[in-house]
DNA sequence: CGCCTCCTCTAACAGCGTTAGGGACGCTAC
DNA sequence: GTAGCGTCCCTAACGCTGTTAGAGGAGGCG
């Protein structure tokens, strides 16, 4: 059987989360598929592109997951559960984040854009801010997720600084962090995504109980 | 004279808003600089540690630009002003964002960390609380710098799709929000870090008001 | 049979980060 | 005065990268 390009796109994905982004080259995406590296050129335009469709895979489970707003819903509770799997969907594939960020939103995404932006209008925001809203939620995210993945990166190599309390006087309130958080472990970068998403949500809220602001 | 190690990361901080990231490659430093490319390696370890001190330099300035909080100041606006000028800092230099992602903090750093949470400490919150706003304030301006640069990115090329009101039929809360808000100028992105901010500043403020939260 | 389209190949180009090894300059010590 | 040493730069080369040019085999259709 020929070489489709989801044959492709599918390989590449799995070499992602091998090898990382440094790591996927076309060279080595063909030696996966058996083919030679030009080949893939018959399937994809470009690397560029290749990545592209990489980001479509990697987000359409979770758009297409996504559930709509249940009757009696709190939207809130609702928006920050859509924001939070959107995180974990760019964490669990290694370098996902840094994919999607640089890559061209594809028109398959504009249904989800419409219908949380619908939700968020439905709960009493105007057009205008459901839209920043949305965006800044977006952002929040991608960023999340490029500093997960980057820490990760530099934690795979040797640490140079041991990172104890290393200046304790000098920086009091770093000092009193590190005794209130415990060690860093694997959890914390979640904590940082719900607290982000908990403040804009608050903040949110505010702003429909108060119109006025 | 010779060539120190500043004069490297000033002409790769050049380069940079030049080419881009990926068009900064050490033979083309090199080149500017008039030496060989393996020169280079004597004065800096690494790409990637070039790299770090390349983010070190563009931050630099915005580190120490930024004045303490004043007394009888609002914490709030001060933390917005700070945010902001971050992002415009990562915003201004082309492919900043991505940069400062990926590189491990530098420890000169630190104090700037130390004395933001202490003023977050200061206005009522505690420490892990102030720790986690930090953080989160930090993805959301990355995350929006990293967009700002891949959208700028896709726009340098020719865009397929006129992005004309190609489904207002289908899509009514995105159309709305097209009218509500005019055609998408240069300001628009600032717009939604401004508005990410509020929201989280308004959500902080709800938690001080309210703290059995 | 000939043509056409699909799909894959080999060969090659220019460029990349990085290493090995050497050579010229100037300071310092005997 | 000269031997040694640290500093700064060089050429040559390795194996890798994305990408292009061009050729060729397999299968369907007139």
């Amino acid at each position: 059987m020929a070489l489709t390009r989801d044959d492709v796109v599918d390989a590449a994905v799995d070499l992602l989360a091998e090898v990382g982004l440094e790591g996927l080259s076309l060279r080595r995406l063909a030696r996966k598929l058996g083919v030679s590296a030009p080949t893939l050129y018959w399937h994809v335009a470009d690397k560029r592109t290749l990545l592209d469709h990489v980001a479509e895979r990697l987000l359409a489970d979770q758009w297409r997951s996504a559930p709509p707003l249940a009757p009696g819903e709190d939207w809130a509770a609702w928006l920050r559960e859509r924001a939070l799997s959107q995180y974990r969907a760019l964490v669990t594939h290694r370098d996902a984040a840094l994919v999607v960020a640089g890559n061209r939103p594809t028109d398959d995404a504009l249904p989800a854009v419409e219908a949380t932006m619908a939700t968020l209008v439905g709960a009493g925001l105007g057009p205008r801010e459901a839209f920043l809203t949305l965006m800044s939620v977006g952002h929040f995210v991608i960023g999340s997720a490029v500093e997960y993945h980057a820490e990760r990166a530099r934690a795979a190599e040797a640490s140079p600084v041991p990172h104890g309390g290393h200046d304790a006087a000098a920086h009091p309130t770093l000092a009193a962090v590190a005794t209130a958080m415990g060690p860093p472990d694997g959890a914390r970068h979640e904590d940082v995504v719900r607290h982000g998403l908990d403040l804009m949500i608050d903040g949110l809220r505010a702003r429909l109980a108060d119109p006025a602001r």
